[in-house]
RNA sequence: GUUCCCGUAGCGAAAUCGGAUAUCGCAAUCGCCUCCUAAGCGAUAGGCUGUGGGUUCAAUUCCCGCCGGGAACGCCA
C-alpha cells in the first residue's frame, strides 16, 4: 500500500515536523472531501494566517504528481484526492501477492508471546463464562502467530486446591466409574453440589475431605489416581469443545505445577526485603502504589493464588523467555494483576513490564449472574449445539442440495457463537441470550461466511478466469462502491497490527463486518459477470481480493470460511 | 467508604492522536428475487452522545463536579 500521507507531507511546506505534519493528516469522511484531508487550524497561529487562507495557499501551491492527482481547500480543510485507480491497483495486486496471507507480517520475528488463556477447572463445567477468554486468548494467538511471533498458548489448569479433597470423600460416597465416565463433568459437579448439600448436616465429610486433599499433596497413589481420573474426564470434555473451536494450546500447566515452585520465588522476596508479617500473613506492602497488599502466605502457612501467579510468571520467562506475557482474564481481577506485576517489578524483574492483563468484561444471564453451585450456567456445548442445529435447519430451507451440509452447519454455528465473544470491545459486559448468539442476520460471523460463499459464487460462475495481475479495465472499478470496498481492503493490515497493540480482536470483527457491507453494495450495484471481458476481468479481481481477506480475517478469529453455504 | 471501569436511538454497538452532516446492526414499517446465493440490498422512522461546568477554532473523544450501572478492596481463585 502507498504511503500517501508520507507523500503529501513531502510536499507540503509548513513550519511542523515532517512526522508532526504526517500525523495531522486524516482520512476524510466522505469520499467526495477525497482521499485524505489536513485541517489547517493547527497551523493558524504560528502561520499567522487564518486556516481557510492557509488550506487556499497550500492548495494553490501544491504540486500534484502521479499519486496525489489533486488538492483542494474546503473551509480550512485541505482535502487531497488520490490516483484512485493506481490505488485499487495497489491493494489488490498487494492481496494477491500475500497469496492467502494478507496481512500477515514479519514485525514479530524472533519474539516470543505467551498467552494465558481459557484456564479450565478441573470437575466443573465449561460454560459461557468461558467463552471470552477462550475465543479472545485463541484470537490473539492467531493474530500474533500472523505477525511472525512465537505464540506459547497456555492453559493455566485450574486443577489445585481443597475441593479436590471434596470431590474424592464425594466420589467415593456416591459415585461410579462408570457414570462418571459416560456422564462426564456433569456427574462430578452433581457429586460436589451432593457434598456441599449433606456437608453442614455430616461435618465428618469436611474433616475426611481435607485429609484426602493433604493425600493428594503428598502424593498418596489412590489420592492421585483419582484425582488424575477426574482430570482426564473433564479434560476430555473440554478437549472436544476446543476441537470445535478450533482452539489450541502449547502447554497445560496449571496451578498444581507451580505447586512445589513457589518456595524459591518467595525466598528471593524475602531475600528483597519485601515481605512482610501483617496479622500473622505474609504480604508485600504497596500502599505506596495506592494498592492493598499483596498477600503472598496464609496465617497457616499454605499459599495463595498470587504466590502461584508470581511463580509462575517467573518461570515461564525462564522456559520461553517471553517478549510479552498476556493475561487473557476477567476485569474483575483487575486489581490482582496489579498486585502482582507490581510485586514483580519491585522484585527488580525488569520484565515485569511486559506482563499484561487484557481484560474482558462479565457475562451474565438476563435472570442475573452465573452460579454453578445453584446450577444456574448455561454450557457451552449446548449453546454451540443449538447454533449448529439453527444453521442446519437455515441449510434445510434455503440450500437442501448443499454437500457437506454437517460440516458447513458446524463452521457457521461455531463461527457464530466464537463472533459472539468477538464482535465488540472486550472490555464490555455481556448479557447472554440464545437470542442474539442465534441470530445469523446483520453484524454477524454468518453474514461474513454468506458474503465469501457469494463472492466464492461468482468466481466459480466466472469459469475459466484465472487470477492474475494483469490488469483489466480499471475504469469499471471508478466508482463509490469499488472505492469504499477498496480502502476498506487495504485497511486491513493496519487493522491486524492495531489489534495486536491493543489485543482487540473486535477491530478486525468491525473491518470485516464493514467489508462484507461494502462487498454486499458493490454486488447489488455493479454486475460482475459479463460480456464486457476487460470490465469482468477487473471486478473478477475485486471479488478474489474481498474473499481473500474476509478468509483470512475470519481464520484470525479463528472462524471457518466455508466456500459454499 | 476508597479505587477502577462503563453510560451514544427501544435494544446491541462504532466513531483513528480531539476534526467536516455522530455511523452500523437488531427489532418496527414499507419495498426489491424471469438477473452472479434474499443468511442479501434499498427506503422510512428512531439522537440535547447520562447531566452541569471547563479547556479548544473544533469535544462522543480531554479535565472537574454530579447522577445512574458494574467490579474490586487480606488469608477463595
Amino acid at each position: 500500500m502507498i504511503d500517501y500521507k508520507k507523500i503529501i507531507a513531502d510536499k507540503l511546506d509548513v513550519p511542523v515536523s515532517r512526522e508532526e505534519l504526517t500525523s495531522m493528516i486524516t482520512e476524510t469522511a466522505d469520499d467526495t472531501f477525497g482521499d485524505f484531508a489536513l485541517p489547517c487550524f493547527r497551523l493558524a497561529r504560528s502561520m499567522r494566517m487564518s486556516p481557510v487562507a492557509i488550506a487556499e495557499k497550500l492548495a494553490a501551491d501544491f504540486e500534484t504528481d502521479e499519486h496525489i492527482v489533486k488538492a483542494e481547500a474546503v473551509n480550512g480543510y485541505l482535502n487531497f484526492f488520490v490516483n484512485r485507480l493506481e490505488m485499487t491497483w495497489e491493494v489488490i495486486s498487494d492481496v494477491f501477492a500475500a497469496r492467502g496471507h494478507y496481512g500477515d507480517s514479519d514485525i514479530g520475528a524472533g519474539k516470543t508471546v505467551c498467552i494465558d488463556y481459557s484456564s479450565v477447572n478441573i470437575c466443573k463445567s465449561f460454560h459461557i463464562g468461558h467463552l471470552s477468554t477462550t475465543a479472545i486468548g485463541s484470537a490473539l494467538y492467531k493474530i500474533y502467530s500472523a505477525l511472525g511471533y512465537r505464540v506459547v498458548g497456555i492453559n493455566h489448569l485450574g486443577d489445585y486446591g481443597t475441593q479436590f479433597g471434596k470431590m474424592i470423600v464425594a466420589f467415593k460416597l456416591w459415585g461410579d466409574r462408570t457414570i462418571a465416565e459416560k456422564e462426564g463433568v456433569a456427574e462430578l459437579q452433581r457429586l460436589y453440589v451432593k457434598f456441599h448439600r449433606e456437608e453442614p448436616s455430616h461435618p465428618e465429610l469436611t474433616e475426611q475431605a481435607r485429609e484426602w486433599f493433604a493425600r493428594i499433596e503428598k502424593g498418596d497413589p489412590e489420592a492421585q489416581e483419582l484425582f488424575e481420573f477426574f482430570k482426564r474426564v473433564t479434560l476430555e470434555e473440554v478437549m472436544t469443545i476446543y476441537d470445535r473451536l478450533n482452539v489450541r494450546f502449547d502447554s497445560w500447566n496449571g496451578e498444581s505445577f507451580f505447586n512445589d515452585k513457589m518456595e524459591g520465588p518467595l525466598q528471593l522476596l524475602r531475600d528483597k526485603g519485601l515481605i512482610t508479617e501483617s496479622q500473622g500473613a505474609q504480604v508485600v506492602d504497596l500502599s505506596e502504589y495506592d494498592m492493598p497488599p499483596c498477600l503472598l502466605v496464609k496465617s497457616d502457612g499454605s499459599s495463595l493464588y498470587a504466590t502461584r501467579d508470581i511463580a509462575a510468571a517467573i518461570w515461564r520467562k525462564k522456559e520461553y523467555d517471553f517478549d510479552k506475557c498476556l493475561y487473557v482474564v476477567a476485569y474483575q481481577q483487575n486489581l490482582h494483576f496489579k498486585q502482582f506485576f507490581k510485586v514483580l517489578d519491585l522484585a527488580g524483574f525488569e520484565w515485569a513490564k511486559d506482563l499484561v492483563h487484557v481484560a474482558f468484561g462479565m457475562v451474565s444471564l438476563e435472570d442475573g449472574a452465573m452460579s454453578t453451585r445453584k446450577g444456574n450456567v448455561v454450557l457451552l456445548k449446548d449453546v454451540i449445539n443449538k447454533a449448529v442445529d439453527k444453521a442446519g435447519e437455515i441449510i434445510e430451507a434455503k440450500n437442501p442440495g448443499l454437500p457437506n451440509r454437517d460440516k458447513v452447519a458446524e463452521q457457521v454455528g461455531v463461527g457464530a457463537v466464537l463472533f459472539s465473544a468477538l464482535e465488540n470491545s472486550r472490555i464490555k459486559d455481556i448479557v447472554f441470550s440464545y437470542d442474539r448468539v442465534l441470530n445469523f442476520d446483520g453484524e454477524t460471523s454468518p453474514y461474513l461466511q454468506y458474503t465469501y460463499a457469494r463472492c466464492n459464487s461468482i468466481l466459480e460462475k466466472a469459469g475459466d478466469y484465472k487470477s492474475s495481475c494483469v490488469p483489466g479495465d480499471y475504469r469499471a472499478l471508478d466508482n463509490p462502491e469499488t472505492l469504499r470496498l477498496i480502502k476498506l481492503i487495504g485497511s486491513f493490515p493496519q487493522t491486524v497490527l492495531d489489534a495486536a497493540a491493543k489485543y482487540e480482536p473486535s477491530l478486525i470483527s468491525a473491518l470485516l463486518i464493514d467489508i462484507a457491507q461494502a462487498f454486499n453494495r458493490f454486488y447489488i450495484a455493479h454486475r460482475v459477470i459479463s460480456d464486457n471481458a476487460a470490465e469482468q476481468n477487473a471486478r473478477l479481481q475485486v471479488v478474489e481480493a474481498t474473499a481473500a481477506v474476509l478468509k483470512r480475517g475470519l481464520a484470525l478469529l479463528g472462524i471457518e470460511a466455508p466456500d459454499k453455504m
